[in-house]
DNA sequence: GTTGTTTTCACAAACGATTGTGTAAAGCGC
DNA sequence: GCGCTTTACACAATCGTTTGTGAAAACAAC
């Protein structure tokens, strides 16, 4: 019988927009349209409304109007994981890019799994969200979730890994330039013999790191020599494996290009425990710009990826669709490509710069 | 003039509870009861209906159920960054445990600044969130925002980084253990001048790693030195700079613990620079399984957090106080308090082991 | 057959913002 | 002062779900 009316949930915003009607003595339409800057509201009107609003500080209420105008402020991210520096760079550069938009962000991990992804997927859908980030899973080889968000009307933008076709969103990175210009480096840095350990041809970004490597080699009018690739995961162990077969080779290699930054450090590892010397005898070079790149000894060359431009530029895409679509129109899908940065280290350096400098971290983390 | 109701914005969810409760003939209200189990409803009947919303797929409008019951199935996560090894980790266990729930996690991250911690905040509020999950900024030092939060009745659990002051609920490592063990550790390798490189003391679990060394120095009869604290940023150059100055003092320490893994590099690195050799010379610990503490030369001792632990357990904590709150009943706050894990890897190994082996990564990020 | 109890369900009012439509009032020319 | 357009605002329905209240049906006890 005791009044517990507003006892349990205390209100959520403290203040409404039929509060600031009431106060104002006149309708919610119009506390509604000059906080949304409608034509039909009087200039003296909007500014008396707009002036309350700030008085109380009034915030409106997400739910309500996701709920009227199906679309909430939310924009949905799935990557497939975040360790490393990668992702993280990519999602604070999304996390800026939305909160300026007065978005906010929906992270999800697929953990590299087609399963996990799925479930993502319809997780997101059902919180509402107003499009979908997604960088695709390793395993990912049935794309029909995507078609279902499409289905649904739902923006979808794509970045660094995509999903093969045209038709779509995608920022990605020009993966053929990375690799072009770190296979011509090590091949600049004298090179003869250059082995590339690529990974998984499955994903777009290995395959392109591939094609820019060979590129570079026919640019050198060098041949591609089967025995001196091997595909596999990007981890240290990889890595190492690789350069134990190349080095049984009659004719081994003298430089090395790992599609990612743990295979060329496992590849690295492993040439030194036979007992050459990098970059001397095996110069290496890798790809993402790793947080340990610069720390390993010696420092490892690599290819930055621009994460930061990545992330804002595909929100950017994201928000350009859902506005058009807002507005009824049609947009074409559209793809960017940003141009990675070599960054030359101790590992690959055979000429000049013979004392090795040490570099500063990247960016050192601070906890 | 054209018939557009429905023509530009496709409906999210194709069925409804309102589509469920036409084709079975009953009203809505049995089938919102039939889905959430209530009691009123017969055996068969909620049979039925969650046969049918099985069939058509049917999934609850989250704005709908949030506007009307004031609250969200989201949980808002406040990371003062997501680089590096430990808060991709904790995330990872959060929405693990988030998901399990039915809910989704939106993530910010407040760089270490507190006025972008407060403008989270602010948007997590508006975003309607059911709970917060907040590890602290570096540079918080007014906890208002926290009592806003409080104030508006929305559960709030602090991890890792938590507030100073006992009425709160939190999760945290206990860093003075970890201190404390490190710290022991250094001594058992015959460590007998022990330095410590504190972080900033203002936040409590540089505080605690600082008691732990404190501890072990009193346990093993040694004072605490004035000369051989140096407090910083966990940074290599700060790591590099304290390692300066302890080299110049007429009596050096044969060891160090670093309440950080960026400065015990800088630290190593420094020592090595001068001439001396590590472990042997200088033995160095530092805190928080970095990726890179397994890969550096040599690789380095730590301590490792939990990570996935905490943010399990944080989450878990959080669903309490909100399902507690939702019956109406009050929840005491609780603090929980972990076990870290001493990592012994080369930087400190003087005894035994005198070959070092070379150890797999111990999390290998894939792309 | 009446009363009382339990089970099972429908009615309708919320939640808070948005928006198509309706309608006063104001301004204008004549 | 009439008809006209333009400006400025209110009414009320709507989004999809939840929930207090009430009432019909079923069943038991006497």
């Amino acid at each position: 019988m005791a009044p517990r009316k507003k006892a349990a949930s205390v209100p959520n915003s403290p203040v409404s927009m039929a509060d600031l009607a009431r106060e104002l003595g006149v309708s919610m339409t119009t506390v509604s349209r000059a906080l949304s800057d409608h034509f039909s509201i009087g200039p003296e009107m909007k500014l008396k409304v707009q002036k309350l609003a700030k008085k109380y500080n009034y915030q409106p209420n997400r739910m309500a109007s996701a709920l009227r105008k199906g679309q909430s402020k939310l924009l949905g991210i799935i990557v497939p994981y975040l360790e490393g520096r990668f992702f993280p760079k990519v999602v604070r550069g999304m996390e800026t890019a939305a909160s300026r938009a007065g978005y906010n962000v929906v992270i999800c991990q697929s953990n590299e799994d087609l399963g996990h992804e799925r479930r993502n997927i319809e997780s997101l859908l059902s919180a509402q969200v107003a499009g979908i980030l997604v960088s695709v899973s390793r395993t990912t080889d049935d794309f029909r979730h995507f078609e279902k968000v499409r289905g649904r009307g739902l923006p979808l933008v794509f970045f660094d890994r995509t999903m093969p076709g045209n038709a779509l969103n995608a920022v990605v990175l020009d993966d053929r330039e990375g690799g072009y210009l770190a296979t011509r480096h090590l091949l600049s840095q004298g090179g003869r013999r250059v082995a590339h350990f690529g990974g998984l041809q499955q994903l777009t970004i290995y395959r392109n790191r591939y094609q820019g490597y060979r590129d570079a080699l026919a640019e050198a009018g060098l041949p591609v020599e089967e025995e001196l690739t091997h595909f596999g995961d990007n981890t240290e162990q990889d890595g190492a494996e690789a350069m134990r077969r190349w080095l049984a080779l009659p004719n081994p290699p003298d430089a090395v290009f790992a599609a990612g930054d743990y295979a060329a450090l496992g590849a690295m590892q492993e040439a030194e425990r036979q007992g050459l010397v990098v970059p001397a005898d095996m110069a290496v070079g890798g790809f993402s710009n790793e947080t340990f790149t610069p720390i390993a000894k010696p420092s490892i060359t690599t290819v930055d990826q621009r994460c930061d431009e990545m992330g804002q530029a595909a929100v950017r895409l994201l928000l350009e669709h859902i506005d058009a679509q807002a507005q009824g129109l049609e947009f074409a899908s559209r793809q960017l490509v940003l141009r990675p940065e070599l960054i030359v280290r101790e590992s690959s350096q055979r000429l000049g710069r013979l004392s090795p400098t040490p570099e500063p971290l990247a960016d050192a983390a601070v906890q």
